[in-house]
DNA sequence: ATGAATAATGTAAACGTTTACAACTTTGTG
DNA sequence: CACAAAGTTGTAAACGTTTACATTATTCAT
């Protein structure tokens, strides 16, 4: 299809017989005008199906009601979820979201922040790829951290409790019982990544229990990592029956490797703990006890700060929330699976 | 941060003496311009920290560089491995993704349709929603149908061929030695539910086995329904030990009640073949045959029509580009799972 | 030296809006 | 009837670019 020819508030205006400006002030409801204009206008507005152009709008208003949002991983599940929670705020009040992947790269990551900032969206919702986030000191519009901290940058932040969850967690498994514990993670340039391992070290010192190096277990937060360091830790004799696992993508690579590789007796044993409850949960059969991020109160709370800060009418101090997730319960799942266990929007439409 | 003014063409053009036309012809190449005035030109531009402002120049060119996305669902694995295809295909180009949610709902799709046409998108990527899709018609930018086709829209069209591999995939539990097989389908207004219910049919009529009504279940592509009607086709004294399951969401309900409920005998019986392949598919363990789609190519197939169409080099019909999914059998996984049956992008990074 | 051709730069209009201000019309008041 | 106030509409500038065209400076052949 060419690209016909839009009609502008030029045409309105003279099949109306009116000048823009009447138009203008019609459409916008600014100012008052003759109840019998109006209709002349709106009906020149019907008949050429005119729809304003918004890119005009912008560049007059100085303001493009569009929002960047800034992620590690476009097809990340935990990701995913809360651009669909911003989407369904943001959108209602007329923004648009331009989702870009800084692909894990933190060198991409200043190339995408650049992109959004020469398009001037006049907002930015940001999960950063790690702790280096120099690059976000000088933009100068709203912004909001999610997910993941970065320090020294004055801006606010939305995370979650991840050393208390960590740590209670952790607890769950030591109350079932288990006494060695392994913990897989994650990089630890991630913010997320150190305060789990934080928490995981809490529970394990107050409990006076030991921290058996070989099964403290660091790499990427990929299912592939997960696969290998399950693979690593269950090479020892003594591999422990318990571990904290940091994330999903994690959990899904040491899930696979034991489902196809690990005995009957081990599998039957193997207890973990983890962050995410994501739609998925229920087919990791090792997890015990998740940890349930609030994800649409966080998304809700970015979406507050950051229009209020875009309407000018925050000026305070950048601050930052921590949410506290909430622990499920998984274990013991055989017969017992009500819909109470299930994740969250079970029931969504799907392709 | 208060939106602190940006320099503008005007500030370099005065800080280097020179005309904004200068400026501007130095920025884009256009042009010859004076080795020497080139040098001052950029000189200014760095001083100033010059980013020209995409929102005058697409008025003045009247293009946006920008597509818009519009999918069913933002937090589907299945999608988002497109929309980050996508990203990755378009924003090395310089294109803005514009994102939109149409939440499984026609009408949300007109609205979100009509506010990525108002914001004036250079092109569009759709996943409708169903086989309602009127609204389309009338689009005027280059336009182009994923994974789901609408008849009698004379748009391009990129598919996979869905009936064709749920024959396949039927046959194969067939050869398993399957003869009574179920069916957990989706919503019958979405054109994928559809063949793929025909590629099951044509599987069951081509090796002459009946086809059970009882155990023909469709609802909606959720994992609430698989869930539902698994739990459905178990309460028959007689249910069938193998399904063919329409996509991932259902397929994940399914094992979820299966997980859960089934008894021992019947779990280890039980054999899915199901669309989609995704990185948690080694998760699914009653999963014997995955249809994987090439999504890559799908995506690029989409972006190579969209950007010609674009460009106006590409004047002919439009076009329906059908691709062959590949299957992966997963059968007999325990103690056997290499690399090899690893999804795709299995170590990419994640939160 | 002259004029034409070429190179380099500047001027100004245009893209489609919004909005301050001016201008005109109507109404109301004394 | 004059004049002010209120109501309604129009004019024109501005937002930050791109680019056709005009202008000026330089080079070169005659």
């Amino acid at each position: 299809m060419p690209k016909r020819e839009n009609p502008t508030i030029k045409d309105v205006a003279k099949l109306a017989g009116v000048s823009i400006a009447t138009v203008s002030r019609v459409l916008n409801k600014l100012g008052v005008v003759n109840p019998e204009t109006e209709q002349k206008v709106q009906g020149a507005v019907a008949k050429l199906n005119y729809q304003p152009n918004a890119v005009a709008r912008s560049l007059k208003l100085n303001r493009t009601r569009s929002i960047g949002v800034l992620l590690p991983e476009v097809s990340n599940t935990f990701f995913t979820e809360i651009v669909e929670q911003l989407e369904h705020l943001l959108s209602p009040k007329g923004y648009a979201l331009l989702v870009c992947s800084s692909e894990n790269s933190v060198d991409e990551e200043k190339r995408k922040l650049s992109f959004l900032l020469e398009r001037n969206v006049d907002g930015l919702v940001v999960i950063a790829v790690s702790d280096e986030g120099s690059h976000f000191a000088e933009v100068d519009v709203p912004m909001v951290m999610l997910d993941r901290k970065i320090e020294g940058l004055g801006r606010d932040v939305i995370i979650s409790d991840n050393r208390a969850s960590a740590y209670e967690v952790t607890c769950a498994l030591i109350d079932e019982g288990r006494s060695r514990i392994g913990f897989l993670g994650g990089d630890p340039h991630v913010h997320t990544s150190v305060e789990r391992y934080r928490g995981f070290v809490d529970a394990i010192e107050e409990r006076a229990l030991v921290l058996d190096e070989r099964f403290v277990l660091h790499e990427g937060m990929t299912m592939k990592s997960g696969y290998t360091l399950m693979e690593k830790a269950l090479s020892f004799e003594d591999c422990p029956d318990a571990f904290f696992v940091v994330n999903d993508m994690v959990h899904i690579g040491a899930t696979t490797f034991l489902m196809a590789n690990a005995a009957r007796e081990v599998r039957r044993r193997m207890a973990f703990a983890s962050f995410d409850y994501l739609h998925y949960a229920p087919l990791l059969q090792f997890c015990h006890y998740a940890v349930a991020q609030p994800l649409e109160k966080m998304a809700n709370r970015a979406v507050q700060l950051l229009t209020r800060r875009m309407e000018g009418d925050l000026k305070d101090f950048p601050s930052t929330t921590v949410f506290q997730p909430s622990i499920v319960a998984m274990k013991d799942r055989e017969g017992s699976a009500s819909n109470g266990t299930l994740p969250p929007r079970f029931n969504k439409e799907f392709s």
